[in-house]
Formats: structure tokens, C-alpha cells, sequence
DNA sequence: CCACGGATTGGCT
DNA sequence: GCCAATCCGTGGA
């Protein structure tokens, strides 16, 4: 199915900028009820722990957010607006909580499985294909994570990311994040150039 | 294409 | 009690 390997422990612990950048293009995969799922990652955003107002840890540890505070490579998954999940990847050493938040991904494997996790039917327009996984929780209704898959260790059997080569500089575009009211102007947020799957331009 | 508001629940002050 | 790292349908330009 795939020759790449999976990403290791050791490339969760660089600088979360970095990782968010380098995670751009990278293939995301989710076993499902012996399905894979999976996508190419086309848009992320860095938050830096605790300088950084916008994210979950900038107020300390609390049980919503524990597992950013552990170890790189956990999938950290959080219930927002009553009704979404979204997923973010944990970097960087315990008690140092970073994680970039997954928002766009572009469907490769089990796309009939993704439409009927968002849609309840296999078949989709051409609207609704892009519609599919161009949201932080959209991507999670599609690949079926929610809180249970919280705290899922990234170098484990279930949930993992396939390593590819770094994009080009000119091949990704750097600019603020969404739907933050703190630190609004930090150009933390890396997606794809052209890609349809990222979530706004 | 864009702006607006409703949905809905749990975390935190 | 407030409001969120969102999404979707509606209505107007």
C-alpha cells in the first residue's frame, strides 16, 4: 500500500514551527474498522505552548488539555462549538506543550469511507468531495476521530503519518491563523500553494 | 462571492 | 454563566 515509513518519536520533538511546515505534504493515516484511510496533509497551524495566548496550554494544564503537555507523537483531540472535534499533533518534550493543529487534508485511500463518515452516503458531488476533509473538523468527521482518539500514540498501529520528502519554500504559504481572537498576528499557519483542500485562502 | 447567525456541550472563570 | 483553534444554511450583491 505504501513504501514510506512512518514518521518516528524523534521527528516530534524538532521546533513546532518546523515540524508544522514539514508536515505539509506528509500522508496522514487512519485505521478504520480495517479500512485505511488516509490524505496528503495540505494545511496545519503551530501552537507554542506557553507564550503563545492562542493556544489550549497558554493557561496550564487542565484535563481537557493534559496530553499536550506529554510527549511528542500523541494525537491531542479537542470537543469545540458543541457539535466538532479537531486534531492536533503533540510536539516537543513533556511538560513543554506544542502542537500543530491538523485543518486540511487531501483525500487519498478510502474516500467512500470518508463520505459516509461525513455524509452518511458513499456517493459525492464534486462540491462535496472538496468539502470532504478542507476543515480542522471536518477532516476529523471524515477519518472518524473524536475523543476516544484522544491522546493515540502517532507511532503506533491505529494512527501514524508516512514520512515524504520537505516541500519547496515556494511551494507553501505562510500567514496567519483562523478563528483565533489572541496573538491574531503571528504567521503561524502553513498550507499548501494551490491546493484545493486548504480551508480558506 | 461574501456576511451573518444558529446549532449545541463541556471547560473554565 | 460565558463562550469556543467550527460548520452550514440562508439571503443578498
Amino acid at each position: 500500500m505504501h513504501n514510506s515509513s512512518i514518521l518516528n518519536r524523534n521527528y516530534y520533538f524538532g521546533d513546532v514551527h518546523k515540524v508544522a511546515e514539514s508536515l505539509l505534504g506528509k500522508i496522514f493515516v487512519r485505521k478504520l474498522k480495517g479500512n485505511i484511510l488516509s490524505g496528503k496533509i495540505v494545511e496545519v497551524e503551530a501552537y507554542d505552548g506557553l507564550i503563545d495566548e492562542a493556544s489550549h496550554a497558554f493557561n496550564g494544564k487542565t484535563k481537557r488539555n493534559e496530553v499536550m503537555f506529554k510527549q511528542g507523537g500523541l494525537l491531542y483531540v479537542y470537543f469545540t462549538y458543541g457539535m466538532h472535534y479537531c486534531a492536533n499533533v503533540v510536539t516537543g518534550n513533556i511538560d513543554d506543550p506544542k502542537a500543530v493543529l491538523l485543518r486540511g487534508i487531501e483525500p487519498l485511500e478510502g474516500i467512500e469511507q470518508m463520505s459516509l463518515n461525513r455524509f452518511g452516503i458513499k456517493s459525492f458531488t464534486q462540491k462535496e468531495f472538496i468539502n470532504l476533509t478542507n476543515g480542522p473538523a471536518k477532516l476529523c468527521k471524515a477519518l472518524g476521530i473524536q475523543r476516544s482518539e484522544n491522546g493515540t500514540d502517532l507511532t503506533g498501529e491505529e494512527i501514524f503519518i508516512l514520512d515524504s520528502p520537505n516541500l519547496n519554500k515556494s511551494e507553501i504559504i505562510i500567514t496567519t491563523r483562523i478563528g483565533v481572537n489572541k496573538s491574531i498576528s503571528l504567521p503561524w499557519r502553513y498550507y499548501i500553494k494551490n491546493n484545493r483542500f486548504v480551508s480558506k485562502k
